[in-house]
DNA sequence: CGACACCTTGAAGAGGTTCAAGAAATGTGG
DNA sequence: CCACATTTCTTGAACCTCTTCAAGGTGTCG
């Protein structure tokens, strides 16, 4: 299928948590010091690597500086601003979105618990798109050069650092091939199969999901009006294929949502 | 302006070459032993770190375990190839192209000499992408492994990968603004000056390029139809602001061309 | 309850695609 | 080196998808 979104596998979460599913903390013996590392953080296998050892496990807890709550609409970071770390998203979802000089914005991705942000960064020391809290959210700030000198010690997170970069590159791949080749309804079926996928992921349903976002972005994401987007909801219910509440979403055929994205050879 | 490509400023090259500019060997004392080595490479300041030490320089040396030559039309590396090594283009130029399962294509991106292709089969350990050479090429070959162990040893190369591929990242953030909200005749100026600015950076004409690629694939990489990049070609002739010959493009009014990515405000 | 943001739907219009034909360039084999 | 086949490019006309403009509906929050 078409890979829109870092999209790999994680069979390791806890399966079908229909919940909201916020880290949970370890209330230990001293109820006073609630650690949240990611030594004990469920996230951990979204946004670090896997197969560490007891004394890696140590060194990446010193990764998170600080834990950071951004309120929904404000913002994470902004095109231009000095960039000094990535971010890994705790709780809460984002889009990230670039703006041309004549005001033109496109939302080049949405970004949901345990994935990164912020490495558009790296190259010019500044940040070149603006990361905004669909809902309040919570992130680990993970300073860049801590990473970097972390990195060459221990050498699952150089490896981790590295894959998380490439699988943006295929994720925006994915997206231009979408926005290069597809149509409106191939796109907002690509783009739901995508989010719905992401979040089964992380223990939610299969089916059923709640767009954070307004038709709007979802239309400047997929390269579409907002009237469009709405249009091709109507014809998804029209069509049995999901019902729709506002942003309300359940996907009664998942299968003809995957036709409509890759049609069937010779139907 | 809009950031469509691979563009670091590298004002260190040789200004105004305008020869095809293939790397030039240094026929050294032993005229018998041509070694082509990055430290000797003149596209060093393209793919390569800036201020390395000279033991530096002779480790990043040992990056290159071959040169591999592609014929004009051969692949370099296809969908699903095992990952193995980046490729730091020698000469020639590259187009990346993706496809989805029902046949669509779409051209993720054009690669000229200093550029660094493969960084789509980090994540997966297999390439999401193809790589076909548009004339005859030579690439030097990079085992990723040894740039991994390397990178532990040499911060600046360390840092020097990262910023590829946040460089890469930034580039398509710029192709989904393109795709997601411009008009064709805008979609072709932004290609083409991106174009005509990284022929620059490496030693040749502002205003003249030859185009290596056809109007398909040009259509295909900005999401059009080659019949409509024919057009917006027709019409920038039709408005004085180039000559068109074939493959030949010569710039008259560049400004035009800016004004049309970026209209002034309020004309 | 009223203001506001968001969503839906209709009708007209524009931009790009599709289909088709011919011209120009390029490559191939005799 | 020329003739022929092939690929590539250009241009026209009809069509289609998506956009634009407009109006009304729905939901949410102070």
């Amino acid at each position: 299928m078409l890979n829109l979104v870092n999209s790999e596998h994680i069979d390791s979460l806890t399966p079908s948590n229909p919940s909201a599913a916020p880290p949970r903390q370890t209330y230990g013996v001293n109820a006073g010091a609630i650690k949240i590392a990611c030594s004990n953080c469920n996230l951990r296998e979204l946004c670090m690597p896997l197969g560490l050892s007891p004394e890696e496990l140590e060194q990446i807890d010193g990764l998170v500086a600080s834990r950071r709550r951004v309120k929904r609409g404000a913002q994470l970071f902004r095109q231009g601003d000095a960039f000094t770390s990535l971010y890994a998203i705790r709780t809460g979802f984002f889009k990230t979105c670039v703006a041309s000089e004549d005001g033109r914005e496109q939302v080049t991705g949405f970004q949901m618990a345990g994935e990164v942000i912020g490495l558009d960064g790296i190259v010019s020391d500044s940040h070149s798109c603006n990361a905004i809290a669909l809902e309040d959210a919570e992130v680990c700030v993970m300073p860049f050069d801590r990473i970097e000198e972390l990195s060459t010690q221990v050498h699952a997170l150089q490896r981790h650092v590295h894959k998380i970069m490439s699988r943006e590159i295929v994720r925006e791949n994915g997206v231009m091939l979408l926005l290069g080749s597809m149509r409106a309804e191939e796109r907002l079926a690509a783009f739901l199969l995508n989010l719905v996928q992401r979040l089964h992921a992380r223990g939610f349903s299969q089916s059923e999901l709640v767009l954070r976002m307004t038709r709007e972005e979802i239309g400047s994401y997929l390269g579409l009006k907002l009237e469009t987007v709405s249009r091709a909801f109507s014809k998804f219910v029209d069509d049995g294929i999901m019902e729709v509440r506002q942003r309300h979403v359940r996907i009664v055929k998942p299968d003809a949502l995957r036709d409509i994205v890759n049609p069937p050879p010779c139907v």
